[in-house]
DNA sequence: CTGTATCCTTAGGGATACTG
DNA sequence: CAGTATCCCTAAGGATACAG
């Protein structure tokens, strides 16, 4: 069963089948940080993905709406649509938490500790209840 | 190469190193949102993970930190630590994402609705920046 | 019940060459 | 430059049986 194929009406399994490998993001990572858009410089970065992939990813990025395509031949550029700027609290959520947990990452800039702020309130109400659910057995 | 064995130092390849892949998080919403804690819970979900790729992944996350074993033999109970509870924030952006894209979902409920207002104004910045940036070119 | 082990098939992916 | 195509190997995963 591919990943694609699975189904369930949960949202997660619903995200899951649209970016739940390990390249996906990384490709939405480039566009929404780092400016890239052209298939040479997803292609040249650090993680260095295949062509191949890199075409694959690109096609189902661009059917599950995420990405655009403009232009042709070697004008061909990549962008990120609704769907995909919609992304970025997600990203910034991995950010967020991979910069608390990987020993390697630098001290947390300003960009991470104003999104930590940010919605601090609601989701300290809910870790509590996870923690206590946790504890009390 | 495989997924745990690519080398950057970029947070958002630390995490899908972790997580980056399609059966990770959906244990990890299991243990979050269906106070599911054994075996048999997590193989019963609706996506159906084959037995041996669940032993792998309760492993795998064990080996990152995300989740903890108790008690042996059937008393044997799995849980978040600290490191799980904190992809709380990523858990809920998927699933706002997913709600408001998959046509299949049913209206967002009070849960998804509050969580997108709680941090709407940090994010519409850069949401802004992003679209415009996109409407330049 | 909680896993392991095995068998087998397919998907993922690296290397490289090639085309428009 | 922007991809495709091919070769080939490995990892992912499904089915099932089995063990503690």
């Amino acid at each position: 069963m591919k990943r694609t194929d699975r189904r369930s009406d949960c949202p997660t399994n619903f995200a899951l089948q649209a970016f739940g490998d390990s390249w996906s993001l990384l490709v939405v990572r480039d566009l929404m940080f780092k400016g890239k858009r052209s298939f040479v410089e997803f292609a040249a970065s650090d993680e260095h993905i295949a062509t191949n992939i890199l075409t694959d990813r690109l096609f189902t990025l661009r059917r599950s709406g995420i990405i655009r395509r403009d232009g042709t031949g070697r004008a061909t550029r990549y962008s990120l649509t609704a769907k995909g700027v919609d992304l970025l609290p997600l990203m910034i959520e991995m950010i967020v938490w991979a910069a608390r947990h990987d020993g390697r990452s630098a001290a947390p800039g300003a960009f991470v500790r104003r999104a930590t702020r940010a919605r601090a309130e609601l989701l300290a109400e809910m870790r509590a209840r996870l923690v206590l659910e946790h504890a009390a057995r």
